[in-house]
DNA sequence: TACAAAATGACCAGCGCTGTCATAAAGTTA
DNA sequence: TAACTTTATGACAGCGCTGGTCATTTTGTA
């Protein structure tokens, strides 16, 4: 029926203590015996349970993911990628969407994390750029690892995993530089989120670097929706002069600035170019498909989840080499083309 | 520190068990014990542990949520649901996001639900559609919840929360009737889901009410994906007498037909009206916004976690009263408009 | 060959709760 | 009031695992 610890045990023929050894990678045990007993897991798929584990034990098995994110590509990537990580290392994953704006967020989480006796927690934005939140977790001593924006290790920045979106946008930048244009708007996400202030300062710096100098009017604040970027591409193509190119700093903005420049019967790429950033499945499912930046969610999510088993495991609280960087790749599709002279 | 179910016995005088009967609401309690033992609990900030309740209980306090599903918003509609229903209760949610087609899939289930000793699970398809996986589940006796694509509740069909599209295509071909188009193609999705059969032929009654005979050209397979929007539609308007309308499937096989016709130079609603189902944010963002069929997903999740918890407990075990049936509603957006003479 | 070091097992308590069964209190009947 | 039924409550084992303590076996090394 129900495969225990003892099944294991008598199956790799040792002791319930040596399988419990190697499950918590405790040391003095042979090489040898970790194979028969890991071979022996396998073959019966065994899982410890988790319930035993948590109320055994002083650490706990499960940690939680909290999020607040409209993009449902995103969010089910990122459970994705934790929920792979949690299989490897024996863990649950407790999943916690709730309003991030909400007056008693903090004392929400906190609750969460007591009562679920959590080994951790994994934020993404806004979660992971609110100071509130971590001093909450910092000060009842939850260990906990942050997805944000950033493109340098930093001593301040521990526990963090980074995106280096101020790369990626630079990068996008060029392309549309070197198709060319020198006319490019840029149109933004929400503003607490960092992401879109780091996207917008790679872009400048871009355009800097090639000795251009942003037109103010081609910086259009917004948030990360379609309607936003609908709003934007209206904006900016009512001015008396348009902009050849615009970068939309999420492909939900891209794709509303896209349906907007639709409206006004300009051709794209050939009157306009599009970009997008995420490659989420619209980025592909827009007329023409967008050209993007591809965002390694998953892979990600298993990088901040691997942190955080390893920050709960005693030893090893390395600093700064514990901050891996992911750099968002270029993805030309068929929104982007030569500028039209 | 913590607070365990011996400070609330101390508190309370009474015994652990009986601060247990109060928690389970057990009969044989007298009113006043009852009263004495709340107190306690509240005033003491008192929180049973869930690991320790799943590790002693036969019963469990979680519940799963298997899923194969590509469409995000879907996925996290449904998710939404169950874990509002779950927290009204007090149980947990596990999620198991998985590939059906996998060989192992059935073993992979019961694993799963022996291993996490899951109360229920939550099934939608495909894996609600898949006999093995019921047969498996029934001869473990666990308990589920099936969401399917049906009509009518019946006595075969227990533990299901019924999704009717039948009566909404049924619905949503009515309008395109109404607007005066007899040529309507269906572009069908995965074979192995019913739904599509469902759509299929709610599909067809309305046109045979109408005395039209579907045309066999006009109803093209295919799958739930926007390739196989773009591949039918091309299709479809490679005949030498196209459709003045069609009805996709799925909101994403309606945005990659809007893409193929897009290609072709066809002009939405103008000379074709598309339909779609679904109400994903898709639907939203495509040009023009897609005439569709609002599926409310997390009402239906939660209505099926509410059923799960009403077989677990004791007692009322009735059959097809406890069918509830839903039916998405039509909703009129800018892809559909009067057939052009 | 002797001896230290490493690897493993045997055993026990206990995490916080529930299930089972025994027992005590209360209610009913004649 | 005895005899008995019903209802209310408690004692205790045990869920699957960890953590500790020792004892024992196996290995490596001088």
């Amino acid at each position: 029926m129900k495969v225990t610890i003892h099944d294991v045990a008598a199956k790799a023929g040792v002791s319930i203590k040596t399988v419990s050894r190697v499950m918590n990678n405790e040391p003095s045990v042979k090489q040898a015996t970790i194979d028969k007993v890991n071979q022996a897991m396998q073959e019966l798929h065994y899982q410890p349970s988790a319930a035993a584990r948590n109320l055994a034990s002083t650490k706990s098995y499960s940690i939680g993911y909290i999020y607040d994110n409209p993009n449902a590509y995103y969010v089910i990537d990122m459970q994705r990628g934790l929920l792979d990580a949690c299989r490897r290392h024996g863990y649950e994953l407790l999943i916690h969407p709730t309003n991030a704006k909400s007056p008693g967020i903090v004392q929400e989480v906190i609750d969460l994390v007591q009562h679920s006796r959590l080994a951790g927690l994994v934020l993404t934005p806004p979660f992971s750029e609110m100071p509130e939140i971590a001093e909450a977790l910092s000060s009842i001593n939850v260990d906990f690892v942050r997805i944000i924006s950033g493109s340098t290790p930093s001593p301040k920045q521990t526990n963090c995993v980074l995106v280096d979106d101020f790369t990626a946008a630079f990068k996008i930048t060029n392309h549309l530089l070197e198709l060319g244009h020198s006319q490019i708007a840029f149109l933004c996400g929400d503003d607490e989120h960092s992401s879109s202030g780091e996207r917008l300062a790679g872009f400048k710096a871009a355009l800097t670097k090639r000795g251009i100098n942003a037109n103010p009017k081609f910086i259009v604040p917004g948030s990360y929706s379609f309607e936003s970027g609908v709003k934007g591409a209206t904006q900016l193509l009512a001015l008396p002069n348009k902009p050849t190119a615009i970068f939309a700093c999420n492909d939900e903005i891209a794709a509303g600035a896209l349906f907007s420049a639709r409206l006004q019967h300009i051709e794209i790429p050939q009157q306009l170019s599009i970009v997008g950033f995420e490659n989420s499945p619209f980025s592909r499912q827009t007329w023409p498909p967008l050209t993007t930046a591809h965002q390694p969610n998953s892979t990600i999510a298993q990088s901040a989840a691997e942190l955080l088993f390893k920050h709960t495991r005693p030893g090893s609280h390395s600093q700064t080499e514990d901050q891996p960087v992911f750099i968002p790749e270029l993805l030309v599709r068929e929104s982007t083309a030569q500028v039209s002279s």
